[in-house]
DNA sequence: CCGATTTTTTAGCTTTGTCTAATTTGAAAT
DNA sequence: ATTTCAAATTAGACAAAGCTAAAAAATCGG
């Protein structure tokens, strides 16, 4: 009878690298600089964590060329991305958290709620398919929509549009798009999208007209209405 | 304009030994070797850690006398206390968890859950005033309903009882329990002690009669009914 | 193609929290 | 008053994750 071998799980620094590359890759893989900046350490650092990632095979890793996340590194990513999307969703719906708060609380439950606790809280909150930033929430084997949504600031004049999901990092532009009642599933009108400063005027379904300026409008994402 | 001085949480590692010692120590003090046995580390890791809790303020300690919590420490204590208690309230009551699994969880969650969370949980938990288990929820003021239950093990034949709580710490145990519906609020009569071997026999509201080794009466705990 | 700049890595150090092995202390029993 | 034994402490090591400073590699502009 060998040890039963308990599958221990990653730290919540090994997660966050793993998000972040997540993030940032794509499909690509993400440089030092860009990693260090997100998370807020040192290059140093993260080159020290890319070493061990890739000891642990979530990432490959070659000097001077960045991080790109093996299968199972992408794996653990949306893991923790329908963990944090569910909890999001969670605190927004039934705890009535506002907007500006639910990341930072998401960010750290995120890596210690088990499994059971996640398929639990995705039934008790009916199988959301979207948190409400409007972004996906993967399923928990692992599947994500596609998405082919594109930042307002990329909107052309004349175009009908679905708001799709605004960014969730920026407390303050959560505000002011929430404070306004511009969420994911609200229809817009492109009035107009000046090139000259970048702002982009649109207009709601109540016929409120916002001018948003080039840092909102690309908070802001967007599908073509039909 | 100094740096405004962010209050940085305790590890969990240090909320773990605070709880520890306040589960062990009551008013008095806690021994190495009892904390050490109920975390799971050796002793040498505990007189390490008590030398530091010292230096942070949680707890006194002197040389081969063991730890006893500060105002600091208690307060720290009960506010796990809190958090713990609310959490299990939850996810049996709203997750459809197990009594089995609930203390488990509650023990990540605890130490990363923010008191804006735990104020908002409160709420819609509806100011909960005791766990399903039957523990007080410690106010988040750090008062603590005083107790006056005892271990069904101490009862005397005749008397009649109201279940009060049932120690969370074994899963086997709340499982019974709760197979056969022996939950705080229940009423009991006991019908007889026996000294030889410790059962207590005991009748519930449906006259049902329960025979409980000295395992079990030991840890359900009881408070006389008028 | 070459120097300047940016990015990355290396080297070495720090803090937390853990461990084992060896030693010391306190308490209990003769 | 010793002896003995359990409990506690010390000493020294280790892994995770971070840092700074210095060196090396890659990239970019002319």
């Amino acid at each position: 009878m060998t040890d039963p071998i308990v599958e221990k799980p990653y730290s919540s620094s090994v997660g966050d690298y793993v998000k972040a590359i997540w993030d940032l890759g794509g499909v690509g893989s993400a440089s030092t600089k860009d990693v260090a900046a997100k998370l807020l350490v040192s290059p140093a650092s993260v080159t020290n964590m890319f070493v061990r990632l890739q000891e642990m095979g979530l990432v490959k890793y070659e000097r001077y060329q960045g991080a790109s996340l093996t299968e199972r590194g992408r794996m653990e990513a949306l893991r923790l991305v329908r963990r944090h999307r569910l909890i999001e969703t969670f605190l927004l719906e039934h705890l009535g958290y506002d907007w500006q708060d639910v990341h930072q609380e998401a960010e750290r439950l995120e890596h210690v709620v088990s499994d059971e606790f996640t398929r639990r809280l995705d039934e008790f909150l009916g199988h959301p398919e979207h948190d409400p930033h409007g972004d996906p929430i993967p399923s928990a084997e692992g599947t994500l929509e596609v998405d082919d949504s594109f930042p307002l600031s990329q909107a052309v004049a004349g175009q009908r549009l679905l708001i799709s999901k605004v960014r969730d990092e920026d407390a303050a532009m959560l505000d002011y798009f929430g404070d306004r009642n511009l969420v994911p599933g609200r229809r817009l009108t492109v009035k107009e999208v000046r090139a000259i400063d970048g702002v982009v005027i649109v207009e709601d379904e109540e016929a409120e007209v916002y001018a948003l300026g080039d840092p909102l409008a690309r908070s802001m994402f967007v599908l073509l209405a039909s």
